[in-house]
DNA sequence: CAAGTATATGCGTATATGCGCATATAAAGT
DNA sequence: ACTTTATATGCGCATATACGCATATACTTG
C-alpha cells in the first residue's frame, strides 16, 4: 500500500467528482434530512423545500455517486445514506468553516 | 453548542462552496503538490501541468477559500496549505472511493 | 382495465465556470 | 529609465449543470 504516490489523473477526477456531488446546497439539504434516517422522495421534497422533479434528480445524482442507497417499496422509493464517510466529511467542513468564522470575528475585536 | 440543529441556508451555501472549491482536478493536483510544502507559482504550474495563467487563477480560488495561504517574496509568490482539515478531507474521500472500488471488484469474483 | 398516486425523465433555458489568449501589474537587475 | 522575470487579470468561448415544465413510467386499487 503505497501512500505517498501522487494520485493518477483518473483518481483525481473521481475525487473531484465526489466533491462536486457534495457541492450543491439542495443535495446537502437532502443529505442533512437523511441524517435522521431513511425517507421517501415526497417527504424529502417537502422537507428540503424543492419540487418533486428536482429532488428526484438530485437523489439520482447522489445515488449514482454511491452516497445514498435506494430501496423501492410499493409506490414509494426510500433513500438512505449509504456512505458513512459523509458524516465525517460534513463535520470536517463545518468545523473548518467555524474556525474561519471565528477568525473573522477576532479581526473585529 | 447545539449540534442537531439543521444548518441555515447560508451555512449550507458555504459548505457547498467549500466542496465546489475542491471539485476540480487541477485544484486537487495543486493541493497534492503542496502536501510536500510551500511552492511558488511556476513550480506548481510545471508540476501540475497547466499554464501559468490557469494555475494562478486556481491558486486565487483556493486562497480566497482560505484553503491556501499566500506569501510574496521578491518576484515570486509562494503558496502553502493553510487549512489543515484538507488532509483529512482528502484522506476520507480517497478511503471512501477505495472501498467503492473494492466492492466493484467483488462483483466480478 | 381504468384511475390515481409516487417517482423518474426529456427538453429548453439560464447561469456558472474552466480554459486559452493576450495583456497588465509588480519587482528586480542593468 | 529600460528590460527581464514572475504573477495576475480582462475577455471570449465552450461546456456543464441546476431548475421549471410537461410528460412518461411504475405500481396500487377499484
Amino acid at each position: 500500500m503505497a501512500k505517498k504516490v501522487p494520485l493518477s489523473d483518473a483518481a483525481l477526477e473521481l475525487v473531484a467528482r465526489r466533491f462536486a456531488v457534495l457541492a450543491e446546497p439542495m443535495r446537502l439539504r437532502l443529505i442533512q434530512a437523511l441524517f435522521e434516517g431513511e425517507k421517501h422522495v415526497n417527504a424529502l421534497a417537502e422537507e428540503a423545500g424543492g419540487t418533486q422533479a428536482n429532488v428526484s434528480r438530485h437523489l439520482q445524482t447522489l445515488t449514482q455517486a454511491h452516497v445514498l442507497s435506494r430501496r423501492k417499496e410499493g409506490l414509494q422509493v426510500f433513500y438512505a445514506i449509504s456512505d458513512p464517510s459523509i458524516y465525517k466529511l460534513c463535520e470536517l467542513v463545518c468545523g473548518s468553516l467555524e474556525k474561519q468564522a471565528a477568525k473573522q470575528v477576532e479581526a473585529f475585536e
